[in-house]
DNA sequence: ACTCATGATTGGTC
DNA sequence: GACCAATCATGAGT
């Protein structure tokens, strides 16, 4: 117990090492062997250098300090002795005087020292970033789902990433677990060192004056130490769970095709609508939906698709002339034509798509027709004569009927 | 190993 | 912000 005084006085705010006597400069006093008990407080001595008693007294107060240096090197009892005999030395409350003069003193200019330093936002960063990914904060799993999606919801997700899904999730759970472990760790260890420190404290009380602000201040010190190690606790996790996420990411990265019915999806709304093939926001989404996969990715093949129709029209002829047929038979069998999307509210798309087609179906010769009349000679698609992300598809069906 | 198809990305335009 | 055009990167077929 009392030999673990030595790291905490050691690290005193306002001494230099061993109980904070020697290399004060407020200790002059006593090292130059001035009677503490009549030590004025206006500064001035006694005049009892030189005596007999003044060399008696000068030999008191070396003991008392030669004691204090040692006690920290001696066994529990023969300190515990030694603390007691200090406390009952008869010189005892003298030295606690000088020392809470000098405390007095140096108090001045440790009170500006200790400052509310506001949160550190590195922290707040961290800490958010923990609670978004799901590693941080009261639940368990939940976050690693919604982080998952978060990962996903800019990406396609294809029918076989449940896989990766799991790995993801129980790699994030292993590093939210180990968070916390450590976490708890570092707080426990907090905790009790604190504790420690103050009973230290109040031990060291009856021999020198500590105030409770400076228990305070020495928790607070403590806390921020503790906290800083937290912090980097903080930002390995916050890395492990970067790299995570950029492999998971990387992953989902890889190209995968989409599947037959996507495609298909696709397609018949692509040549359906063959004269604007310009999807509105509700139909990317309707689409999006039908085919499994994200509104971008529905523009992404839109974008690639007019792009690649239009470079080689008669490479696409074959496959146009399929989904004509297919589209015609579907809108004659009825209204409810599955292959196109019922884009919310606005009404199904399967009759401009027959319109469009109508005026579609290309001669088999593989002579420019008016199906590929769709796109003109400067590149641009018929009727596109603005951004179309909002168009409905009831401009696309009047457009069609001209 | 090679080629082609195709989904994604990037830089530029409107 | 939607789109185009070029390009990259990967899957699939040979």
């Amino acid at each position: 117990m009392l030999q673990q005084q030595q790291p905490l006085t050691g690290n005193g705010p306002s001494n230099g090492r061993g109980l904070g006597v020697s290399g004060h400069p407020g200790m002059h006093a006593l090292n130059s062997v001035h009677q503490p008990s009549q030590h004025r407080p206006d500064g001035t001595e006694s005049g009892l250098e030189g005596t007999e008693n003044g060399h008696e007294t000068r030999r008191d107060i070396g003991d008392i300090l030669q004691q204090i240096m040692t006690i920290t090197d001696q066994s529990l009892d023969e300190a515990q002795a030694k603390k007691h005999a200090l406390n009952c030395h008869r010189m005892k409350p003298a030295l606690f005087s000088v020392l809470c003069e000098i405390k007095e003193k140096t108090g001045l200019s440790m009170r500006n020292t200790q400052e509310e330093e506001p949160q550190d936002p590195q922290l707040v960063r961290l800490d958010n970033m923990l609670l978004a990914e799901g590693v941080a904060g009261p639940e368990k799993g939940g976050g690693a789902a919604a982080a998952v999606s978060a990962a996903t919801s800019s990406g396609g997700m294809s029918p076989d990433s449940s896989l990766e899904h799991s790995d993801y999730k129980s790699k994030l759970s292993q590093i939210r677990s180990i968070y916390h472990t450590e976490l708890e760790k570092y707080e426990q260890a907090c905790t009790e060192f604190t504790t420690h420190v103050m009973n230290l404290l109040r031990e060291q009380s009856r021999t020198r004056p500590v105030t409770p602000r400076e228990i305070e201040r020495m928790v607070a010190i403590i806390h921020r130490k503790f906290s800083s190690i937290q912090t980097q606790l903080k930002q390995s996790t916050c890395e492990a769970v970067m790299i995570l996420r950029s492999r998971f990411l990387d992953a989902r990265r890889k190209r995968r095709n989409f599947s037959k019915q996507a495609t298909e999806v696709l397609n018949e709304y692509f040549y359906s609508h063959l004269s604007n093939p310009y999807p509105s926001e509700e139909a990317k989404e309707e689409l999006a939906k039908q085919c499994g996969i994200t509104v971008s990715q529905v523009s992404n093949w839109f974008g690639n698709k007019r792009i690649r129709y239009k470079k080689n029209i008669g490479k696409f002829q074959e496959e146009a002339n399929l989904y004509a047929m297919k589209t015609a038979l579907g809108a004659r069998q009825g209204d409810d034509s599955p292959h196109t999307p019922n884009s919310t509210g606005s009404g199904s798309f399967s009759l401009s798509g027959s319109a469009d087609l109508f005026l579609g179906v290309p001669p088999v010769n593989g002579e420019q027709s008016a199906y590929q009349m769709g796109v003109q000679a400067n590149g641009n698609w018929q009727g596109r004569n603005s951004p179309p992300s909002g168009t409905s598809p009831h401009s696309d069906q009047s457009e069609n009927s001209d």
